[in-house]
Order: C-alpha cells, then structure tokens, then sequence
DNA sequence: ACCCAGGGTCATA
DNA sequence: TATGACCATGGG
C-alpha cells in the first residue's frame, strides 16, 4: 500500500467522515467553492445563507442579477467584487449548458476543467472542487493545507507547482471518487487541527506520527 | 493591534 | 519563472 492511502487511513480512523461539502444542491455547492477562496469557511457560509435568504441560491435566479447587485449580498465572504464578478461569469457560462448539471455531466472531465479554469476568477483549486465536490469527478484538489503539511513531512519540497501536487495524489493515491472527497477534506481539517502556518512545536502532526520521518519526496 | 482563513490575478524583473 | 501587491470580511 503506497503512502498516500496510508496516511488517508490514518487520518480518516482519527477524525472521521468529514462528509463534504457542505451543501443541499449542486449549485449551492458550486456558489460555495468561489465564495470559500481565501477566506473562512464560516465567512463563506454567512454569504451562502444571505443569498438563500433572498431566494437567490438558484441559477435561474442569480443570472438575473449583475455583479453589482450580487456584491453587497455576499459582502461577508471578502473580496466581494470579485467574488461577485465570478459568479456572475460562471452564470453566463453555466446558460449554455441551460442551467442543468445534468447536461455538465455530458461533458468530460478535462474539457470541463479547461472551460472552468477560461472563467474569471476560477483557478485551479476552485475548478477542481467544483469537478470534484459538485459534480463528482474523480480530481484531487490540492489547497494551501496540501502543500503545507505534504511539505512539511517531506513529500513534497515545496516549490512544485498545482499540477505537480496533483499528480502525485492522481499517480499514487488509489482510491474512489469519495476517498479524493474525503481525503481532501480531512488534509483540511488535519490542517486546522495541527499543521498552523507557523508550526507550532511539540505538537506533532499524526500524520508524521503515521509515516516516520525518514521520508523523501515522490512525484 | 496583529494573524489567519477551504485563492486568483496582474505588474514587474 | 518568480516574487509582490492587491482584493476585504470576520474571528481569535
């Protein structure tokens, strides 16, 4: 068994099913993933709530409204200009697969993740969570976390790039569309947990717990 | 008052 | 290719 599954076992017996993301609907969880860039989860979530509290967390709804409308609606999420001109292209785009994720489904995985990494303000991580948490393609998305703690135990060595990171989960993780969901989300929580950005000493990550310390990066 | 949080983009060298 | 600046709110 290669590291990778080894570590995601460890993690997923001591924390649990994170049972990702968040989310009632498709869209909602699509909305979530730009309005989560760089910001807490929580901070996030209060846009999610505001839009939904306006009956506006559906497609339909949201195409109608310009990017200037859509800003003060999810001021709590920050960069809300931004965020709003992202949105607001995703809708553009989204009406000509007329707002049916089940039309996406049609499309495959790496002509979607070109068309979403095309939109404004959709870089790699939130195209991937968007390929993986909304519409369940089989993509592991790598975040600040991923290289933090991937760094630190001494998988990576910190200067690779997205893609990189990526390929390393997609060549030597073995594991179904759900165990990149969860693996993700616990590398996330793993991350909250213990791995701060300024390494707090003594407390040892269990990830490296897990694996020793003789290690040396793979790609 | 600082630091950080489930990033992305653009100018500059 | 590789840094730095900028976007911005809210909780600790």
């Amino acid at each position: 068994m290669h590291i990778l599954n080894k570590i995601y076992q460890q993690l997923l017996s001591h924390y649990g099913p994170q049972h990702w993301w968040p989310g009632e609907t498709q869209f909602e969880v699509t909305i979530g993933a730009i309005l989560a860039q760089n910001v807490s989860w929580t901070n996030a979530a209060k846009a999610i709530e505001n839009l939904k509290k306006h009956n506006l967390l559906q497609p339909q709804k949201l195409s109608g409204k310009k990017a200037e409308e859509i800003a003060p609606l999810i001021k709590s999420s920050g960069y809300y200009n931004q965020k709003a001109d992202a949105i607001a292209a995703f809708l553009r785009w989204f009406e000509r697969y007329d707002y049916s994720f089940e039309l996406l489904q049609k499309v495959p995985t790496e002509r979607l993740r070109e068309e979403l990494l095309a939109l404004p303000r959709i870089g790699h991580e939130t195209a991937d969570s968007i390929l993986l948490y909304t519409l369940e393609r089989r993509i592991f998305v790598v975040d600040a976390y991923t290289k933090r703690i991937f760094t630190r135990i001494g998988l990576l060595t910190g200067k690779e790039k997205y893609n990189d990171v990526q390929h390393m989960f997609h060549a030597h993780f073995a594991g179904t569309t759900r165990d990149y969901n969860e693996f993700h989300a616990l590398i996330v929580k793993h991350g909250k947990d213990v791995c701060a950005k300024k390494p707090r000493c003594g407390r040892c990550c269990i990830i490296r717990w897990c694996v020793g310390n003789a290690l040396t990066p793979i790609l």
